[in-house]
DNA sequence: ATTTATATACGAAACTATTCGTAGTAACAT
DNA sequence: ATGTTACTACGAATAGTTTCGTATATAAAT
C-alpha cells in the first residue's frame, strides 16, 4: 500500500494532508496546533485521524522517539487532480470548463492569477 | 426548509440531482433507469434516497398520483459554487486559480471550451 | 375475482467517519 | 522515588450514508 492509488481522503484527512504537505514533517501535536486555529477538537481526535491515515497509507511515520513524526505519503498534486476530476463529473456532469468558469466568477481571483491562468490558456492552445 | 441554505448533498444524492436538474421533473423509475446505466443499484435503494432527499428539502414531490413525481429544489449553481468553494478551501488553500489550472491540466477540455473559457476571462478583465 | 406488475413506506443492517474517554507508558522535575 | 506532564494505543459511542428486504397498496391484465 506504498504510494496508495485510489485515494480518497476524508474531509478532516484532506485538512491534515493540507498541512502536512505545507512543513515538511510534524508531529501530531504540530498538527494539532493548526488544526485548532479553525475548529474545536481534541488532541486525541487529532492523534486517532492521523493514526488511521497511517493505516491507509496516507502517511508514514517515524516512532524511533518517543513523539511520532509523520510525512504525507500521497503526492499532493495526484490527489488534487483525483479530486478535482471527481468533482467535475460529480457535480459539473463532466464539464471541466463549466466547473472553471464558476471557480472563477465566485472565488474572485486576482488580476496577477487571471494572468497566469491566460497565459496557462495559451499554452494549452497550442498543443 | 424551503430553498435549504446550508446545502450539503452526498454524493449519492448529487447524483441524483444531477438528473433533476437535466429534465425538469422525474418520477423515481426515471431517475433509477438512468442511474442504472452508470452502476448497479436496487430499485428501493433509489427510492430511499429520493425520500431521504425530500425530508431534507432538497427536492420537492407531487404525489397526487400514485406514482409520485420529484423535482429538485436546490439551486443548481447555488450548489455548485458551494461545492466549489468547499473544494478550493478543502484542498487547495483558498487558491481558485490553482484549481482552475489542475482541471483545465487534468480533463482536457476541448478547443471550443478553451476559447469559452478565454473569453470569460477577457470579461473579467476588463471589470 | 385472481393473478401480476409496479408503487410507496418502513425498518434495519452494513459501512464509514468522527469524536473522545480511559488506560498505559515514557520523560522530566522536584 | 514520586508526582506531573506529554505522549500513544485502544475501544467504544455517535452520527451519517448507503443498501436492501419485506410489507402493503394500487392498478392493470387475464
Amino acid at each position: 500500500m506504498s504510494t496508495a492509488t485510489g485515494v480518497k481522503p476524508t474531509e478532516s484527512e484532506l485538512e491534515i494532508l493540507q498541512i502536512l504537505w505545507e512543513k515538511k514533517s510534524c508531529t501530531v501535536r504540530e498538527v494539532h496546533e493548526i488544526l485548532e486555529r479553525n475548529k474545536e477538537a481534541g488532541y486525541t481526535t487529532t492523534l486517532k485521524l492521523m493514526q488511521i491515515m497511517h493505516e491507509k497509507g496516507l502517511v508514514s511515520r517515524d516512532t524511533s522517539s518517543k513523539t511520532h513524526v509523520y510525512k504525507a505519503l500521497v503526492n499532493q498534486q495526484k490527489t488534487q487532480q483525483h479530486l478535482v476530476s471527481r468533482m467535475i463529473d460529480n457535480v459539473f456532469n463532466g464539464s471541466a470548463s463549466r466547473m472553471v468558469m464558476q471557480a472563477l466568477g465566485n472565488h474572485k481571483a486576482s488580476k496577477e492569477e487571471l494572468e497566469a491562468i491566460k497565459q496557462y490558456l495559451e499554452e494549452l492552445s497550442k498543443k
